[in-house]
RNA sequence: GCGCCCGUAGCUCAGUGGAUAGAGCAUCCGCCUUCUAAGCGGACGGCCGUUGGUUCGAAUCCAACCGGGCGCGCCA
């Protein structure tokens, strides 16, 4: 908000000049205007270096560009001593502002003015988007990497909708076809063996440990009425007995992680004709033909590097045709775009969607596939990489018993998917400063600790007394009341000795960039600066809290600093909701 | 061999064309009579994989190469 105001300021300055032909020859403001927070203190709290973009067209010395800028800066009614207390020229062509106290208590005003709705964006204009992510096989337990692409759904979710999209979460349910008539081969067998009727168990596959445990729920649940029927009959009650099972399981994990789906989408409702309706489409664009006794899909005229089959010589369809009725699905279903996040291990198969895609006649471009890396899992530096339960891959539940909800959602969100992930078990488990989850909880839980002092009696212990509250209700709500008349009331929560106020200001500023990165995080596709971003708040919060006394002898500025570690507390709740990790009242 | 992703401090990572490349951890040194020290400050630490190019300016864009991961099925 700040930056935007400085760039109207910056603009309407070259705008000025522009007209007195004060630029050279430059005859409008052809470079945006982009203001940055320089790294070095001395270089102010903004900086705007679009002299040096100028520089070229107006054939003059960036430095003289600036200053001819900064003139007209200065005749700017609202950049006044009280907004921008210091402004100047450094060479090359930087203009550096240092700011005053009132754009912070303006931004602070608004902070409390929108509350929980502070930094949402309508960036998405509404549109509807559909998200389409974990999407395991119902065949065994998630595990750590499926974790890692339900977090970053879930999280591009969150932030998509605060954004101003309107969001529908799916998950696709790959429970049809060879996989599962493995399954209930092997369960069949399993089932057989733990019913007393020792059965092999079948090679190649799942491993036995995988899927022993859900087979006892079977058991559980139907005792031993299938032990009566044949093997098919075993291998197809088996395989729809269990996978249900593991949905089940699935599903009550991805709950305690936070994760909720409005739909299932069922791969098995598609081969009720559905594939076969896309491979007619297919046949009708001229798009498919015969070869080898197998029906192939023209991806390579369609920028695939190479056909694909669609309907093997055995007879039965690939992955890729039902795929392709599910997308004719989505995109029968009036949505503006669609996200889908996969395993990096899955990319071979973007380009033949997308040319099944566009077979259809469809965009392949309202369509955009995310990737996600996979997870190496460490324990104090040394890689984990067999489950202590299972044998195989490290499950996501085991994770999520070791360390919890928050830590997970934290690691998982935190990098950018295109990027492999060291998850370090004990790291997470850590509470203290090494730890950011939690030293973001803590930052919150130190806001609420602060308000709990100063607005509810407190009872010392020491003396064995119980302290009415330092502020009364009337004293708090009068005061809420008086800053949305105006924000001068904040004003005395910023000290004159300029060290100190560095970290007051450095707290605001932070604060109110929320619905810049807000909206840069959606357009990038990258919740997981807001993870990041919100430990540069706690940070500044406890900078802030080192030095500065909320609760003092002075009621204006007790009020002031008051409602400034209620807008800290609401903007950490604000992105620790979008990231999925609670925000707890205290430690 | 081809395609995608990655290479930045000892470790984990930020940095989507701007000033002297930043955080956290680790190591070392300081700071509690006060709202949560589960904290804060300081020091140490870098040929941004290599070489060219694009330009006023490159960790950032382009090309080639080197190193690592993944993928290249009538599997899903």
């Amino acid at each position: 908000m700040i930056e935007q105001k400085l760039q109207q300021i910056v603009e309407s300055a070259i705008d000025g000049a522009v007209k007195d032909g004060k630029l050279g020859n430059v005859t409008e403001r052809s470079v945006p205007v982009v203001i940055e927070r320089p790294r070095l203190p001395e270089h102010g709290d903004l900086a705007c270096g679009v002299a040096m973009k100028l520089a070229g067209q107006a054939k003059t010395a960036p430095i003289k560009i600036a200053e001819s800028i900064s003139e007209y800066i200065k005749s700017n009614p609202d950049a006044n001593s009280d907004a921008i207390s210091k402004f100047n020229v450094a060479p090359p062509g930087f203009i550096n502002f240092q700011l005053g106290k009132r754009w912070l208590a303006n931004s602070l005003q608004q902070i409390h003015e929108r509350g929980a709705d502070f930094g949402r964006s309508d960036v998405g204009a509404n549109k509807k988007l559909l998200i389409e992510y974990v999407s395991a096989n119902p065949t065994g337990e998630l595990h750590i990497g499926h974790g890692r692409n339900a977090v970053f759904g879930s999280c591009l979710a969150n932030l998509f909708k605060f954004a101003g999209f309107d969001v529908k979460q799916e998950f696709y349910l790959n429970d049809t076809g060879a996989q599962i008539e493995q399954l209930g081969a092997q369960a069949w067998a399993l089932y057989q063996t733990k019913n007393g009727k020792a059965t092999e168990y079948p090679e190649g596959g799942y491993p036995e440990e995988s899927i022993s445990h859900f087979v006892d729920q079977v058991i559980a649940l139907h005792k031993d009425k299938f032990m009566q029927l044949n093997y098919e009959e075993g291998v197809e009650q088996l395989a729809l007995a269990t996978k249900s099972v593991i949905l089940e399981d699935q599903k009550q994990l991805l709950e305690t992680l936070g994760i909720h789906f409005d739909s299932w989408f069922s791969e098995s409702t598609l081969h009720n004709g559905k594939v076969e309706e896309v491979l007619d489409v297919f046949a009708k664009n001229n798009f498919s033909y015969e070869a080898e006794g197998a029906l192939w899909l023209k991806s390579k005229e369609l920028g695939d590097e190479r056909d694909r089959v669609l309907r093997k010589s055995a007879g039965n369809t690939t992955y890729l045709a039902a795929d392709a009725a599910y997308h004719k699905d989505k995109y029968s279903r009036n949505f503006d775009g669609f996200v889908t996040i996969w395993g990096a291990d899955h990319h071979g198969q973007v380009p033949g969607l997308r040319a099944a895609v566009k077979a259809l006649g469809y965009d392949p471009d309202l369509m955009e596939i995310i990737l996600t890396q996979i997870v190496n899992l460490s324990r104090d530096g040394k890689s984990v990489r067999m489950s202590k339960r299972r044998g195989t891959v490290v499950t996501l539940s085991e994770v999520m018993e070791e360390v919890g909800k928050d830590a997970v959602r934290y690691y998982l969100a935190e990098s950018s998917p295109q990027n492999p992930i060291a998850f370090d078990l004990e790291l997470a488990k850590k509470t203290s400063r090494e730890n950011p989850a939690f030293y973001i909880q803590y930052a919150h839980a130190r806001c609420c600790a602060i308000l709990r002092r100063a607005l509810e009696p407190y009872v010392n212990t020491e003396k064995q007394t119980t302290e009415p509250p330092v502020l009364s209700e009337k004293e708090w709500a009068d005061f809420q009341a008086e800053f949305k008349k105006s924000a001068d009331v904040f004003l005395p929560a910023f000290d004159s000795d300029p060290a100190i106020f560095a970290d007051q200001k450095a707290l605001v500023m932070a604060l109110q960039s929320f619905p810049a990165e807000v909206r840069d995080s959606a357009i990038n596709r990258q919740p997981g600066r807001l993870a990041r971003y919100a430990f540069e708040v706690a940070n500044a919060l406890q900078k802030f809290y080192e030095v500065s006394r909320v609760i003092t002898d002075d009621k204006d500025v007790t009020k002031a600093r008051l409602g400034l570690i209620m807008a800290t507390k609401q903007v950490l709740a604000n992105v620790l909701g979008i990231i999925g990790v609670s925000a707890p009242e205290r430690m």
